[in-house]
Formats: C-alpha cells, sequence, structure tokens
DNA sequence: ATCGTCATATGAA
DNA sequence: TTCATATGACGAT
C-alpha cells in the first residue's frame, strides 16, 4: 500500500564538524537526509518556516550532531517515509533499533523480521532509506564483517563507523 | 585467500 | 516476466 506523494515543504542545512548535511522536511516530518557535499538552494529560507518544522529541524541538527560524535541521540523528529513499502518500512523500523556502536549483517535483519532467507533484499531495504545517519543503516555490515555497501559513499559509511568506534574488516 | 556459482527475496520496468 | 541488488553459503583452486 503506498501513501500519497510525499510533499517537501522544505529543504535546511544541517552545519557539521563533518559538512553541511541537507534535510527535507514534508508536513508530516524529515523526510530525507542527504550527505555533504550537497549544494543547497542558495535562496529562500521561505518567510514563513512554520515553528513545527522549525523544532523538527532543531531536533535534527541535534540528533546528527550526535551520531556524528558516537552518541545516542536522545530525542528525533517525526520521520515522513511516505514512498516505502512495507517491507521497506520494516527493515528501516528494525534499523532504528540498533543500538549505537553495534552492528548487525543483512541476515540478522532478515531473521529478526521472520524472513531468513531475505538477506539480500535488506540489502535493498537499505539502499532505498530516505534517512540515512538517523536511521542507521551504516550499522549494517556483510555477513562476514566487511563493509557491504552505502548510498553515501561506503567513505561515508567507514567513516559514521568509525564515529562510533566499530572496525569493519580490511 | 580468492573466485565462481547458485539459491533466494524483493522491487522496478 | 525479466532484470538488478548494499547477501550468503559452498565448493574448487
Amino acid at each position: 500500500m503506498k501513501p500519497a506523494a510525499k510533499s517537501c515543504a522544505c529543504t535546511l542545512p544541517v552545519e557539521t564538524g563533518h559538512g553541511v548535511f541537507v534535510a527535507r522536511y514534508s508536513e508530516h516530518g524529515l523526510c530525507a537526509l542527504s550527505f555533504p557535499p550537497a549544494k543547497l538552494p542558495k535562496r529562500s529560507q521561505p518567510p514563513a518556516l512554520s515553528d513545527q518544522i522549525r523544532n523538527w529541524h532543531a531536533l535534527t541538527c541535534k540528533a546528527v550532531k550526535a551520531v556524528l560524535a558516537g552518541r545516542t541521540p536522545l530525542e528525533l523528529p517525526p520521520f515522513d517515509l511516505g514512498e516505502g513499502t512495507d517491507f521497506q518500512r520494516r527493515v528501516w523500523e528494525e534499523l532504528t533499533w540498533t543500538p549505537t556502536g553495534e552492528t548487525r549483517s543483512y541476515a540478522d535483519i532478515a531473521r529478526a523480521l521472520r524472513r531468513p532467507k531475505a538477506a539480500r533484499a535488506v540489502g535493498s531495504a537499505c539502499g532505498a532509506n530516505p534517512i540515512p545517519l538517523l536511521i542507521p543503516c551504516h550499522r549494517v555490515l556483510a555477513a562476514n564483517g566487511q563493509i557491504g555497501g552505502f548510498s553515501g559513499g561506503l567513505n561515508w559509511k567507514r567513516r559514521l563507523l568509525e564515529c562510533e568506534g566499530v572496525t569493519p574488516v580490511r
């Protein structure tokens, strides 16, 4: 079942010591997060940035900085996963339960969803994750401990794991 | 250790 | 239905 298309009301920068991330918001919450280098639309801070979005963005900024510092965010903004399929949403939700500093394999996630053979599909779902970092798909490694893949680039995956004190096998 | 090959789930075209 | 995956297991070398 597939909800209505997402309309991302606004796009805001998230300044960090690792570069400027870009967050996008719909009326339901954070709907996307992208890694630096990302260019933001130069001009518009929409004159009317609702209190709601400002609050969400403040939470996003704090959460992103927490993760980059290897800490667990205390509070997250609501997510708008508009386009996800049921399976993808279940994968993403499961990723959410993976604690900071721990890793899982694609097969682990598949088993947790009671679909032990779906490891490969889990990888695909991870690739479709619209909010990496806060939905921590970087904590999913291959079963042999190797790095696997990452939508934002393997350099980022390695960097994020390093922030959390995890070292994948060479 | 590396490589090829197969089995398999899911999603998009 | 066919194709592509951010997999995993196994066997040959």
